[in-house]
RNA sequence: GGAGAGGUACCCAAGUUUGGCCAAAGGGGGCAGACUGUAAAUCUGCUGGCAUGCGCCUUCACAGGUUCAAAUCCUGUCCUCUCCA
């Protein structure tokens, strides 16, 4: 079932906000085609299932993807669960570990919870690359594998770069490309979507597609997001994003700590917001109407509900107004209980800490303490040799943001 | 198969030639403090454990050895990488 907006119509939705579309022309003759025949084209996102985690980053692809799916096309979400056991080399300067199957599996399960937060699930083709790679003889690798050159695979900056450096470059890397690109055979892709720096496999698609008698996939790139620091791409490892697992407070807090100027990138990339809303907010940021921190409040509460329910979103903007506009307490502080019989009349305060979980060891939590980032009953304590009332209930606080009650009982 | 380089704390990386002053430089990250509309930027401090009276313990791939003393010297083992074939 097509919508009815029109091929043109389309193509504008589709293509705002994109990095780049290879080519434009067949795309516009792809939809043309669909809407002609009634026939929804198949879209096709690949997921490598080495890190489960989805944040914001990947979800400007499924924005994308679901603008496709809004459209009334095929979603067709591809699990690399047979290209994870190589590793994607993608802007990598070494060789990845290779997965086990029972890693793959995890990540994978992972994997779905987050896609239908933003996917519609009942609209959603889910499929395992190694239901064909996973059968396929070696005469018909081999014959894969002759449908592509060195020379042409050393184009890749990031294989060039390792050749050229002397760093190792596994076989088996070269085959990344080529079965991520033969996927879009097995699945005869009509679009394929990534992030710019897949750009590369994209069209290995289109390449293998050609050389396979099909018609070539259109190759859609979005831009890669920029990290919570404002500076580096969104990724796990660098430890600057936002994961949408997260808790909503969590997912708050994160997005107010992104520079200002990172702001519209989120609003036009994370945000889901129409394009002409953006504008006008960022319009009046600019001329002085909206306080910058107002702003990056609505976006915050813009992208947790996308994630989470209405309830969930304004808890999550109490909490921080609460915790660090007013550095009142948090709604929900994680409570410790002790046994009375097992601790002194009097204990010292960096046991308490240490047994309570707040800090790793008692030379932390002396650390801590001997730096002024503890507070007991809201009262700073620098004192190492504190001891407290192991009668009643204690409220502490480490640093700003760690709230922990210790109760005796 | 041959030749060479290397394995140091959460990560990167000095230190090894001239053993001791090395719990081990520096950077990153993390944590804390100040500042702030912000968990941004900036500045400051901390960053193995126990003790907190100068003290002790564990740590520089692993296992031994030399020595009053070893990340540093010797022997063996494991692993990584490069080049030649």
């Amino acid at each position: 079932m097509l919508v009815k907006a029109s091929p043109q119509e389309q193509f504008e939705l589709i293509k705002m906000n994109t990095e780049e579309i290879i080519n434009e022309d067949e795309l516009i003759q792809k939809l043309q085609r669909s809407y002609r025949e009634g026939v929804p084209l198949k879209i096709k996102l690949g997921f490598d299932p080495s890190a489960p985690d989805l944040h914001l980053g990947h979800a400007v692809v499924l924005h994308k993807i679901r603008t496709f799916q809004n459209l009334g096309h095929q979603v067709i979400v591809l699990l690399g669960d047979f290209t994870g056991r190589i590793g994607d080399p993608t802007g990598r300067s070494e060789t990845r570990p290779q997965l086990t199957e029972e890693e793959i599996e995890a990540n994978a399960k992972t994997y779905k919870e987050q896609l239908f937060k933003l996917l519609d699930e009942e609209k959603t083709r889910l499929v395992y690359n190694s239901t064909w790679l996973s059968n396929m003889t070696f005469a018909r690798v081999i014959e894969l594998a002759a449908k592509y050159s060195v020379a042409r695979m050393l184009e890749r900056e990031d294989f060039a770069r390792r050749y050229r450096e002397g760093y190792s470059i596994g076989i088996h890397e070269f085959f990344y490309p080529l079965m991520q690109g033969y996927d879009s055979v097995e699945l005869e892709a009509d679009v394929e979507l990534g992030a710019t720096e897949q750009k590369f496999n994209l069209l290995m698609g289109r390449q293998l597609q050609r050389e396979y008698g099909q018609e070539p996939q259109v190759a859609l790139t979005l831009p890669i997001l920029t990290g919570t620091d404002g500076v580096q791409k969104m990724s796990k490892s660098l430890g600057n994003y936002i994961g949408i697992n997260e808790p909503p407070e969590e997912i708050y807090g994160k997005v107010m700590s992104i520079p200002d100027e990172t702001m519209e990138e989120y609003y036009h990339l994370a945000s889901g917001m129409p394009r002409e809303e953006v504008e006008e907010i960022m319009e009046s940021v600019r001329e002085g109407s909206m306080h910058p921190r107002d702003a990056k409040m609505k976006l915050a509460r813009e992208i947790i509900s996308l994630y989470y329910g209405a309830d969930e979103t304004k808890k999550a903007e109490r909490h921080f107004m609460q915790v660090f506009q007013q550095q009142g307490l948090p709604d929900d502080i994680p409570e410790v209980k002790f046994n009375r019989e097992e601790w002194p009349e009097s204990p010292d305060l960096v046991k308490v800490l240490v047994k309570s979980g707040a800090a790793a060891s008692n030379s932390e939590a002396r650390r801590l303490l001997q730096q002024g980032g503890v507070r007991v009953d809201g009262e700073r304590v620098n004192d190492i040799n504190a001891t407290v009332n192991g009668k009643k209930e204690l409220l502490l606080q480490v640093g700003k943001r760690r709230f922990l009650k210790v109760r005796w009982e």
